[in-house]
DNA sequence: TTTGTAATATTGTGTGACAACTTTGAAGCT
DNA sequence: AGCTTCAAAGTTGTCACACAATATTACAAA
């Protein structure tokens, strides 16, 4: 592809709005090094006319490159290639809520970042912090009692232990997966068919990792996490059935949720 | 906060431009539910004449909403908060980078997931896969004996434990810290003054990890990698020096790696 | 050589206009 | 009433132009 100094009128793909358009151009040109990192993009001017476009699109195109950290904009100077393009987001593939195995696979990531956040809480946490994590538990029953599926309190009790490991990223990256599993699982079926008795095995599994926690003890902490996590993927496992995800990520608008 | 049709002037945030903190207002305006999933923003004309800016302005911030998949719009109807803003790119937040504590915060998950990927690539590892490993070995010593940092073959070497691990999630996770870690820590000159000793240091460390994928025993392997991470940790402690990451940050065009 | 200043280029922001599209609702018909 | 048709209003997509704020460059003066 030639540089954009002599570069031509840009082909653009076909769909969506020209900023769309122009967007996918521009992270091609520099993904394929025609653009280096820590060069300068031409002029908005310069490429409106180039692209053939408003310097309105250009600007929203070079706006959304901006948000995920690619180039970044010095007013007066230019527009800038960044450094290695690092510091962008990390989102797994599309096509990884396609199938059962993927989401397994996610499920065994979550897995060994619970079981470690388990084990620093169960080292760590304050006297405050274990309080909010026996509060979390009994939001569950409370909410169970309800009639709800409990799985917003769920994931708070996830959460306060997280926040009791004292490590921030650890809490922002373990709601990111649980985020990831509950778009990827519609297990709504799977809860109404089998509501009581899970419950029950999830209270005891969330009281194992509450009593490590009490006694300080990593070890213990961990392994009851991990349990928890394993019986996780073999209650969503037991519900297999790779339909019910295809339906779903093909009408992403219907309800779902994911048991903790 | 009050919902759209009553809400009063917001206030924005202090530093970027104006596209900047609309659209950190609107992130905080959905996230807090004030705009539940489904529902439609107010116009564009009517946000900008609440935000008190253009049209341009709210365009530009709406762009960057749209391309997180936060929202998502159609012409002639509206902007629409997506169906359960899940989906959304996983990062941490800007001002991670910005002190020490945090980046030891980032290794301490690096860590965890590290052991846990050697345990499982000890169990799960194919004859091949323990071969490339092995070679990507041979290219650390390959490379720093040309006078390299290492450091690309040493990404080389964790991958390959990563994908030996059967998990590609883990794969495109480890990667994903690396790169925030690289981005965060200039290490160049920490590099320039303990190579030699670091080298083997290191050498020895790869040395325990492989050891264990042969012999298949992933405790081993676990505790080879978790001590790997901790030395990486120490060695980043002993150049401490909040200085020269706030240098970094003020000024990202500077060279910067990070030592496996 | 160094300094100060003006000219120029570039991004940031505002304004108005029109096109393309969707929604709404009223008019008219059965 | 219920249905269809269609015009009107509202909304996003795009364009054009103007000016402000800032950075870079060129050049003259000391």
């Amino acid at each position: 592809m030639a540089l954009f100094p002599e570069f031509k009128v840009e082909r653009l793909t076909n769909g969506g709005t020209l900023a769309d358009r122009v967007c996918d151009s521009l992270i091609q040109l520099i993904n394929s090094d025609d653009f280096p990192a820590g060069t300068r993009l031409p002029s908005e001017m310069s490429m409106a006319s180039r692209f053939g476009v408003s310097r309105t699109v250009i600007r929203e195109a070079v706006s959304r490159l901006k948000s995920e950290g690619m180039v970044e904009s010095r007013q007066g100077s230019g527009v800038f290639v960044r450094k290695g393009n690092l510091d962008s987001p990390f989102r797994f593939d599309r096509n990884v809520m396609a199938s059962m195995q993927s989401v397994r696979q996610v499920v065994e990531v979550r897995q060994a970042l619970e079981g470690e956040i388990a084990a620093l809480a169960a080292v760590r946490r304050t006297k405050a912090q274990l309080a909010a994590v026996k509060q979390a538990v009994k939001r569950i029953d409370e909410d169970v009692a309800k009639g709800s599926d409990g799985v917003d309190a769920d994931i708070v009790f996830h959460r306060r232990i997280a926040e009791a490991c004292g490590n921030p990223h650890f809490v922002a990256l373990v709601e990111f997966l649980f985020n990831v599993l509950r778009r990827a699982t519609q297990i709504t079926r799977a809860i109404e068919a089998t509501k009581v008795e899970l419950a029950q095995q999830v209270r005891e599994e969330h009281r194992a990792i509450v009593e490590a926690l009490v006694a300080q003890d990593p070890e213990a902490a961990r392994a009851a996490a991990r349990l928890h996590m394993e019986r996780a993927c073999a209650r969503l496992a037991s519900l297999d059935d790779d339909g019910a995800l295809r339906r779903f990520v093909d009408n992403p608008s219907e309800e779902i949720a994911f048991p903790g």
